[in-house]
RNA sequence: GUGGCCAUAGUUUAACGGUAAAACAUCGGGUUGUGGUCCCGAUGUCGAGGGUUCAACUCCCUCUGGCCACCCCA
């Protein structure tokens, strides 16, 4: 591809504004998009659709109920549960006191909204596991890039109250299957980071480790802080000299307890088992605080000569056993995942399934005089209602246009009425590709349609 | 948040220290009851601000925005 093709940009550089008449109003800044943020137009939201209609028919089918919850919450739900160690919290948030005074912050992932929801609607009382989906945007305040904006969307799914490691492979299972029916290649990456008891021993052995025999000079700056504040991460870190420590490091499945350990290689068996691919990542550590036990994340598969650390994750999610207990709900096993929509619709466009076109069997109908088009207006509703898709440009009055209309939209027939079929009660229908046109008794005009498309 | 590359009509792209061009798209006309082809015409652009210069779209700086790498992550 060639280089300027890449460093196009594809938004606002100009400004279709009438600047100078702004100006004279005083408003002449800032009627442009944030920075980061997207509309999604037209024919880019076909894409969207089918995303979103896979993923949400997919949970349906695998047991999942839709919720929506705001957008909109309280500042505390993230700082403590996502982690005041994060980058999305410490960083990210987009958050601000609002006019009583209180402290909220526009979400930056789903996940502490739906926990907080379980709690709160009693669903503990509901038959167990409960699932849900949700789907929406969620706001995190970087530097944009492709493939990354301030508000993006997510498909969020959770399981509540299963302990089983079922749960973590059933949502690896329906992520899988859905890039696979979106026809996008996959990798699948899996870890097990151990839970509250393990966890706890592996991060004082992983410490010790790091600080023993001047490693710890040898690491970089961020991996320094990630010492002290968030050892896992350090797994995680992509400079030369800190990699070359990791291989040393000792590998967090020597340390697992056995009830880790158990679940953890059943997880793997049920992969193994249902031939799904994945990639056994000890490094994998994922950045948000609340993760115990499986985790995992789905990047895109590149070919040629991307670079491999470039690729962006398309999804990711694990296991969370402590966090509704955290949020003061009963202690309660959970697990779950979310998929970045943006990145999704990217990969569709590039390698994804085509999208279904829509624009067959179309029929247009043209009016000319006041008449006609009240009479053609309620032909449009008769056809409309018996199931034909029916397009018209009833603001119009010339038949020029109105066939020019038809055309782009690629209609198969036109019906067109004037004063003369007026008088003769009939219609004239036109077919588009070879331009014959036939006059019809405008009666039979349903059934003459309706036999032509069949006859196709 | 750090570093690098970049910014010309709605879109894709030209050219030039002497104030801009093409294609496609859009609108109008050729054809006031006939589209897709064809012909003619019109609309519309140097991201913003400052500096150097007789003169800046062109050179310099700042900002804004985009892309790339890092960071992080969906």
């Amino acid at each position: 591809m060639p280089r300027s093709k890449n460093q196009k940009n594809n938004n606002q550089r100009r400004d279709p504004f009438h600047k100078e008449e702004l100006k004279q109003k005083g408003l002449s800044e800032k009627f442009v998009r944030l920075r980061g943020m997207k509309d999604i137009i037209f024919e880019e939201n076909k894409y969207w659709d089918l995303a979103i209609k896979k993923a949400s028919d997919l949970a349906e089918i695998y047991g999942f109920k839709k919720i929506q919850t705001p957008i909109l919450e309280p500042l505390e739900l993230y700082r403590k549960s996502t982690g005041e160690t994060s980058d999305i919290v410490a960083k990210e948030m987009y958050s601000f006191v609002d006019k009583n005074g209180e402290k909220v912050a526009l979400r930056p992932e789903i996940t502490p909204s739906l926990v907080r929801a379980y709690i709160e609607n009693g669903m503990l009382n509901l038959p167990h596991p409960v699932k849900m989906y949700s789907f929406g945007p969620i706001f995190r305040h970087e530097k944009p890039q492709a493939g990354r904006y301030r508000q993006s969307h997510q498909f969020d799914m959770e399981i509540f109250g299963e302990a089983s490691p079922v749960a973590d492979f059933l949502l690896m299972l329906i992520a899988y299957n859905l890039f696979s029916e979106l026809q996008i290649d996959i990798e699948l990456q899996v870890n097990n980071i151990g839970c509250k008891v393990c966890r706890g021993e592996y991060i004082k052995k992983l410490t010790a480790y790091y600080k023993e025999r001047g490693n710890r000079s040898r690491l970089c700056n961020d991996c320094k802080r990630r010492l002290e504040k968030n050892p896992l991460r350090l797994l995680d870190c992509k400079e030369a000299n800190c990699i070359a420590l990791k291989d040393g490091a000792p590998p967090i499945v020597d340390f697992l307890c056995e009830d880790c350990k158990k679940k953890f290689t059943r997880v793997l068996e049920y992969l193994d088992e249902m031939n799904i691919p994945y990639n056994l990542n000890l490094s994998l550590v994922r950045g948000l605080d609340y993760y115990t036990g499986t985790v995992f994340e789905i990047t895109a598969k590149e070919e040629g000569d991307k670079n491999p650390n470039g690729q962006l994750s398309l999804g990711g999610g694990g296991r969370y056993d402590t966090l509704v207990e955290f949020f003061g709900g009963r202690p309660t096993p959970t697990c779950g995942f979310a998929i970045g929509i943006e990145r999704t619709v990217a990969k569709i466009k590039t390698a994804g399934v085509p999208l279904e076109k829509d624009d067959k069997n179309i029929i247009f109908i043209a009016q000319l005089g006041d008449a006609a088009r009240r009479k053609a207006m309620g032909l449009f509703e008769e056809l409309r209602k018996s199931g034909l898709k029916v397009k018209q440009a009833f603001t119009r009055d010339s038949l020029k246009d109105q066939l020019e209309e038809a055309n782009a939209l690629g209609a198969k027939l036109t019906l067109i009425l004037g004063q003369k079929e007026m008088n003769d009660k009939t219609i004239m229908v036109r077919d588009m590709e070879s331009g014959n046109q036939e006059v019809v008794d405008y009666k039979k005009v349903k059934t003459e349609v309706e036999k032509r498309i069949n006859n196709n």
